[in-house]
DNA sequence: CTATCTAGCTAGGAAAGCAACCTACTCACT
DNA sequence: AGTGAGTAGGTTGCTTTCCTAGCTAGATAG
């Protein structure tokens, strides 16, 4: 589920992963800690979603850009409509839950 | 999360492991698998979210049949909300990055 | 007497996330 | 000169979760 979340990101425009963890973060997702976004982000790549360029940073250092793919906005496409169904029957079957019994 | 929805089952009767398998089914969340359900409803009563007790079948095997507690329906509750913030979180995300680059 | 359905459960492995750690570069302050 | 903070990327090892596959056992149908 993160792997849609940090395409629709990616998606958004080319950039890199310390970006993204802090475009997450401010997303309110909380922070996606380095050894779950690297990881990640290699198989994005190794799936032909997205993929990187190295550059040098004019100050800082360097920095690996990512940006996705046509066959990788294909897969947000799809994996973001299931997501989407799937988000919509677990929120209508727990709030239904709730109101059924609560005694309050 | 799908602990979420198993509880959220339970919370709608009394119930017991191979109906709320197939009550899954029927809501659309695909198979539940008994390697995943049954650790995943030890679980649930470990940590006091509901009771069991066992009945012997008239016609069949016996059944564990599961209850949700206060502190079951309190977690149903509050876990319930955080998912559907993060739901819509996601939801909203993925289309409008869907939407920026769409070249069609 | 075997097959199938109901019902519960276990074992083993794959995947994903997280905490913790490491490298390396730049800049500011001391 | 040295320390610390911020930026940027990455690895290692642990835990949890889920799945596949299988097991036990009662009831029923062929």
């Amino acid at each position: 589920m993160l792997d849609l979340a940090v395409l629709a990101v990616i998606a958004r425009g080319e950039t890199y992963g310390y970006r993204i963890s802090a475009d997450l973060q401010e997303a309110g997702l909380g922070s996606v800690k380095g050894g779950t976004l690297y990881p990640l982000l290699a198989r994005l790549e190794e799936t032909g979603a997205v993929v990187t360029t190295w550059r040098e940073g004019e100050s800082g250092p360097g920095r690996k850009w990512y940006a996705i793919t046509p066959e990788g906005r294909a897969r947000l496409h799809d994996d973001g409509e299931r997501w989407h169904a799937f988000a919509s029957l677990t929120t209508t079957l727990i709030p239904d839950a709730v109101a059924t019994g609560d005694p309050r």
